[in-house]
DNA sequence: CTTCAGATTATCT
DNA sequence: GATAATCTGAAGT
């Protein structure tokens, strides 16, 4: 007997596409509070509330696709609703993709599920949900990684500068949940990062919806 | 083929 | 606050 075998989808759903078309601005802003849910092969789920995540667009410097398609960021041209698996220094870094080229990196997450550790900073939230080089291309459909939407009121959101670039910094296109304690710390491996007493001026506050 | 910088993090002072 | 780890992808010669 062939051992039973969850369906493997080739393709996002409709709904998945229409909601990663767009430029990575926007989607960025809209991913924010929303859930991720992951679910490992052996069948166990994984979840975060996405407080921090950074858009990587068209024109922008600091976008790995910003020359052109290469073998490495080819997963960024697949069409929106696929992942983006790259590895620096030994550690791999999870996006979404959207419109062609463009892209949001996962930055950190609030743990919803048992089990989960630090989300805080791309390297531990992709080494949480257990994404790596060998999930590149994949579409995002389930079961293996799906976006649900916001519990309740849409959360107090912050724009600033993207972290860890060289170019490209002066763009607010870094987005994160005003006073959630899992936001990644610019430059410290802290498991709790210090909470920015005011943010700065370069920060701009955003109201929910309503 | 060689060189080099990098969307990070852990660890040390 | 500063730096090593560790190595791939991409650009240069």
């Amino acid at each position: 007997m062939a051992p039973e075998r969850r369906p493997r989808a080739f393709a996002p759903s409709p709904l998945t596409r229409a909601f990663f078309d767009r430029s990575a601005l926007q989607v960025a802003g809209d991913l924010l509070g929303c859930r991720l849910r992951r679910v490992l092969p052996d069948g166990t789920v994984r979840m975060v509330r996405l407080v921090e995540v950074e858009a990587y667009v068209r024109g922008d410097p600091a976008n790995h696709a910003f020359r052109g398609m290469t073998p490495r960021n080819r997963s960024m041209f697949l069409g929106p609703g696929h992942l983006y698996v790259y590895r620096i220094h030994q550690v791999h870094c999870a996006n979404l993709t959207t419109r062609r080229g463009e892209a949001v990196l996962l930055r950190a997450g609030e743990p919803l599920t048992p089990g989960l550790k630090n989300p805080s900073g791309p390297g531990r939230l992709a080494r949480e949900l257990e994404l790596t080089r060998a999930d590149d291309g994949r579409p995002l459909a389930r079961p293996f990684l799906s976006v649900l939407p916001r519990e309740g009121p849409s959360p107090v959101s912050l724009r600033g500068p993207r972290i860890g670039i060289s170019r490209g910094t002066e763009r607010p296109l870094r987005f994160l949940v005003e006073g959630s304690p899992w936001v990644s710390a610019p430059r410290s491996g802290r498991k709790a990062p210090r909470r920015r007493s005011t943010p700065g001026p370069s920060f701009r506050s955003r109201r929910p919806r309503g």
